[in-house]
DNA sequence: GATTATATGTCGTTGTACGACATGTCGCAC
DNA sequence: GTGCGACATGTCGTACAACGACATATAATC
């Protein structure tokens, strides 16, 4: 089973704004699904179930890590990246400048 | 069942780049794969499988057509975008943007 | 004390990607 | 004249991610 990021597979759309979110400061579950609306302008709205499934395979595959935090408030569990994961975000942008460079100039030389 | 782009869902990297390589002129299946590969620098490079079930699922979703060409050839079936395909591959660059834009952003915050 | 927002999680369904398999043609070297 | 690699299109089964529905519990607000 291959860990995500690991064949230099494109990030999924979720996974991509979870790595984004944690890019700025760590999170919750819960304030990541409330960031990630915001981050999206409200085009993105994540369910639980594509939310905390994401957030094991990256826990499972070292992109983010869990810590102890002083907000010990309601059983939260605080999440931020993991150098790698920062790393595979930035490779994920890099790939996807690419696409929209490549698209954009394919689209402008036959333009309606 | 939801067609291609229909509630404004992510394009799958495999769509995005067979509707890019369209943008630029009409190709036929096999061409498409190794203008693909080129495209994406040798990175992507589709299977027979995904391909063609793309294009199918393309064609219904009218984001893409065929038509007849001269080159009769080898039994080749040529496509071509729709003014439907342009937009779609047009708004989802857009996507993408933002997408890169928000990350790039959030990346710098924090430089390691 | 009831309702809403916060918070985390599982389960079943559905759809896409992808490799493996299948089939046939064309051109060229030997 | 035949063997081989490039050209060309397709199907099928598997694996996996996304997502909605469901489940549960606590803190705040009214």
């Amino acid at each position: 089973m291959p860990k995500i990021g690991e064949e230099r597979e494109p990030l999924s759309e979720p996974v991509f704004l979870i790595l984004t979110s944690l890019a700025e400061e760590p999170r919750h579950g819960y304030a990541l699904m409330a960031d990630i609306d915001a981050l999206s302008n409200g085009r993105v709205r994540l369910s639980t179930g594509t939310l905390y499934g994401a957030l094991s395979r990256l826990l499972e595959a070292g992109r983010i890590e869990r810590f102890a935090s002083d907000d010990t408030a309601r059983d939260k569990r605080w999440y931020r990246l993991t150098p790698a994961g920062r790393a595979l975000l930035a490779a994920d942008v890099e790939r996807l400048r690419q696409l929209t460079r490549a698209a954009s100039a394919r689209l402008r030389t036959k333009e309606v």
